[in-house]
DNA sequence: ATGAAAGCGCTAACAG
DNA sequence: CTGTTAGCGCTTTCAT
């Protein structure tokens, strides 16, 4: 017989609904179950075991809910994705979803439940206020910025538990944990150029600050070498992304010989295309990649990419979320991206 | 001004805690602000708009908790991934991060909330049990049965509010929704034999119940074509996986002409050897996969699978979840892959 | 349409 | 070490 099922063969009386049922049972008052379940080092040896044998014996867990509003806890950290530029781009964006998974795994290491929560800010003005104001979460870790940048900003300043996944800029208000997308952009460009490029070009959406940011980077090192470079604008949904792939590779056929894929899901359809059109990678035109997805190292040729230290920074979330819990007012968390050189590039 | 903030400059007293509060500012009772907040229609439309713009203005938002505990329901869904066979395996298991997904959206859409659990059974006998006993959640849904269809089936005895994706069988007592996967292997192992394999192997995992069955339904046509069939045992997880397939690829080389991949994720590793082999795809071999995922038509060639409707499936777990939430015992809902034909078979 | 009052089930301060 | 007690903040009859 399950556990979960209670057992009133053993027991005419009503099932146990709760701490003051088991109370009566065990001869005890609700005070003294309470602390035993609790795991409370102030009771009986002999009354604790007895408490949960009984317990266990009629399947009876103490109500959270109830717990949780008397503490005026609740265990529980929200992680929102806001679906800001492309609503579609992240139901399988599988850096954000392999984020997801180790903040799991980390919460959950430290005791916390995950509510997750997408939401898409046009449709809903409010949605950090309503997540962080009902009383449902302790803290809050919203991963990527989006579009919400200023919205996250207001939020800060006046709730501390809130650390965010996303691009760090001088003096913002918001707690942030993120790569150095600018620095990534420089090692992008330079190994671009070191394995001989003289053009290039950058394929990806340069309106979330993160990719922004990665353009900047390799757009300062092209500069300083003197050497062009053009963003090519691409939406990141599987649907649109490769028909303007292939567009834009019409387009600068011969005229660029290294490209800076914003994410390894943009270098990987762009690698495709390429061979498609029978262009030789590395020789003609080298790419590289951005993220270093398990993908990565499945293309042909392997792709020489920029990494993000995924569990690194799912674990820096949650640390610095923690401190915020506790009351402390944290710095932002910038992770250096290493360069992943494979046969691409 | 952010909302987040309470305007103390406009207001003298002490902040809007609770209802009560709200109560006394706008002077109606505790039980007409809770009626209006809740958007109960016996509510004077003035009081109303009063409550509401007193609300508004201080920022106020009840606690969901209390609301909770008196209702004696959460709105809250449990989502479990369970990780039995190989614990990192999911880690970025794209499908199960994909589904999460769209259940994540269409819980939102029915009003509900998602709580997001990762377990370990092996180091946590009790983890169903935990979950669902603890009143946190109105309901579970489980990602995947990895190990635990006993377990499962077990719970699925005395609690109905549970919808699990994986596997049917025969007879099963818990409600579970998810692809044909023997017909799957059928359509699979028919495909590969058409295209003129005449020795098939199944790359793969068969441990796990889903992938049993798609070897099982591969093997059925296999055996009934009188052409024989291996299974090569491969872990999923990518680290492993790698070393796996090339020790299989060297030993069936020239033995083996059609292999029908466990998941997409292990036909793309097994494609990218193939190709280091010099293993021409699909002349000399001819490789099917299994979900399509959006990494299926990036592959060179473009990868032939069997698709799982995700979205369709999420719809599914949802739309079951909320019908034993109203107490209707519902049965399985099994949903038919579909052949997606491109080059590699 | 609104007010009064009784809890939902648990925890923690206080007293013994 | 244990019992008693006073709520946590909200919802919902039951009256009016």
């Amino acid at each position: 017989m399950s556990e979960h099922e209670h057992p009133e063969s053993e027991n005419t009386s009503r099932p146990v609904r709760n701490i003051t049922d088991l109370a009566r049972l065990a001869g005890v008052s609700p005070g003294t179950v309470s602390r035993a379940l609790a795991g409370k080092s102030l009771v009986n040896a002999k009354t604790r075991e007895k408490i949960e044998a009984l317990a266990r014996q009629h399947g009876f867990r103490p109500n959270q809910m109830a717990s949780k509003l008397r503490r005026q806890k609740t265990g529980v950290i929200g992680v929102a994705i806001p679906l800001g530029h492309d609503v579609h781009q992240q139901i399988s964006d599988t850096f954000f979803m392999t984020l997801l998974g180790h903040l799991a795994d980390e919460l959950t290491d430290k005791g916390y439940d995950l509510m997750l929560r997408r939401v898409i800010p046009a449709q809903d003005e409010d949605w950090l206020d309503r997540f962080i104001g009902s009383g449902i979460v302790d803290g809050v870790i919203v991963i990527g910025q989006s579009d919400q940048f200023d919205r996250i900003e207001e939020i800060a300043d006046g709730y501390l538990p809130m650390v965010v996944w996303g691009n760090h800029q001088e003096g913002q208000r918001h707690c942030v944990v993120g790569s150095d997308n600018r620095l990534g952009g420089k090692l992008a460009a330079e190994r671009l150029i070191a394995a001989g490029a003289r053009s290039l070009a950058f394929l990806g959406d340069t309106e979330p600050i993160e990719f922004a940011a990665r353009f900047a980077g390799a757009k300062e090192i092209a500069d300083r070498m003197s050497i062009p470079i053009r963003a090519l604008p691409t939406h990141l949904s599987a649907d649109r992304m490769n028909g303007e792939i292939a567009e834009h590779l019409s387009e600068i056929e011969g005229k660029v010989d290294g490209i800076f894929a914003a994410t390894d899901a943009v270098a990987v359809a762009c690698l495709r295309e390429l061979r498609e059109r029978g262009v030789s990678v590395p020789n003609s035109v080298k790419v590289i990649g951005f993220d270093d997805l398990p993908i990565a190292s499945q293309t042909v040729p392997p792709l020489t990419t920029v990494r993000q230290d995924i569990a690194a920074g799912a674990k820096g979330l949650v640390d610095l979320l923690l401190r915020r819990l506790a009351g402390v007012d944290t710095e932002s968390l910038v992770l250096p991206p290493h360069l992943i050189a494979r046969e691409t590039a």
